[in-house]
DNA sequence: GCATTTTTAATAGTAATACTATTATATTTG
DNA sequence: CAAATATAATAGTATTACTATTAAAAATGC
């Protein structure tokens, strides 16, 4: 397992220029995610952004080569921003139970607080990758893409809560379908129970998602 | 729960005219699916199929409003098919268990035989719901086009299946969540292990899939 | 069997999208 | 303060997702 970066840093294969290094940058980054939030996908644009933040399309292709390539690196932040969120909520635990516990709870939850240490809004972008972040990886070029390190950041998520299910239990031999059925599972959930909600069983206000993972989990590591 | 449709029919909501109803019509569903597995959704167009089946753009949109109605349509018809099959395979069984497992192995394993009683190739379209169909709700829209009746064929076999869950344990809290967490988690899983394996436990020529599920359910429904 | 209706094909056109290229003007930096 | 770099403004491209119009072809009705 590899280090632990401090800094939510985003490898530079996801951009032309790093936003974080200059004020216009940021921007893009800020009013991108509410933007996206906003219009969707598919209805955002570059011109659109270009227009709110009082810059230029052309000065946003400097940052990042396409719409979908911005997509990319705001999914990777976010993976990024919940590697740290895991490691630390998981640091100093003794017992593996526990551990698997807090990771479960941190995969399925929906985030409700913006930290407002960056100039990202948590809460939106986590709003975004229940809406979009499939499309991310729903494409023709998926497979160059991953190998240029596209989805690294989610991977490593994976593996990291991996551990956690191995350490529960060290025989048990669909970690990995395991985590991501349930990141994937509590994404959906939330959207379904927003937007198609005959495809799920959410009260208003309970915390369904997260109690249903956690015990879908309990349930088969003890066999 | 409703009457069964014997033959594997659309909501007339769905398109402008009835492609079952001519021949152009299903030559536009026919080559349409081949196209969209070929190019993917983004790069498929009313153009691009026009000239491939010897017909024109403008012929297609008297038949699909648009490009996201025509995908609208495949799911649709996917799942009445699904939901035939369904039927069809716990019909006259009598066990609870039996009938949910059958239920869980057909929402979960690869379709592999094209039955051909269709212009529709089954085998292909099940592809195309794994690598596209999360792209036919996840719009602004889908609120307004759940009203419509978008997607009420995938919330019928939801519901199926969900009865099936409450035979088994009827006092079990979420069964909606339940499966549709092992429907689309099938779909990802297929789609993972041929394209983003790092996230996923799947060997090659394994049934693995289909075994995870089951036993999830099982390892759940038993408390 | 011929007229009528319907279906299809062909063509043209629109506004918008996802970009690229060029140049002028700021801004930063050495 | 000159040189390098970043940004803004403008223009342009090919393509997309569609609409409208019209003519030709096919199906249907009597």
């Amino acid at each position: 397992m590899e280090e632990l970066q401090i800094h939510i840093t985003t490898d530079s294969c996801l951009y032309c220029k790093d936003p974080e290094s200059s004020d216009l940058g940021r921007r893009i980054v800020e009013y991108g995610i509410e933007m996206i939030h906003e219009l969707g996908y598919e209805a955002f644009t570059f011109k659109k952004l270009g227009s709110r933040i009082n810059s230029n399309e052309s000065s946003i292709y400097r940052y990042f080569e396409s719409k979908h390539s911005f997509l990319v690196y705001l999914v990777n932040w976010y993976w990024s921003w919940i590697e740290y969120k895991l490691v630390f909520a998981t640091n100093n635990i003794e017992s593996e139970e526990e551990k698997l516990e807090k990771a479960i709870q941190l995969l399925t939850e929906e985030v409700k607080e913006d930290n407002n240490f960056t100039f990202i809004n948590e809460v939106t972008l986590n709003k975004i990758i229940i809406a979009e972040s499939s499309k991310a990886y729903h494409t023709k070029e998926v497979e160059k893409e991953n190998e240029k390190g596209f989805y690294k950041t989610y991977t490593r998520v994976v593996d990291r809560a991996t551990e956690f299910v191995l350490g529960v239990n060290p025989n048990f031999k669909y970690p990995h379908m395991l985590i991501s059925t349930i990141i994937e599972g509590a994404h959906h959930q939330r959207y379904f129970s927003k937007y198609l909600p005959a495809l799920t069983d959410c009260e208003e206000g309970k915390n369904n998602i997260v109690e249903f993972y956690k015990k879908l989990v309990t349930d088969t590591l003890k066999r």
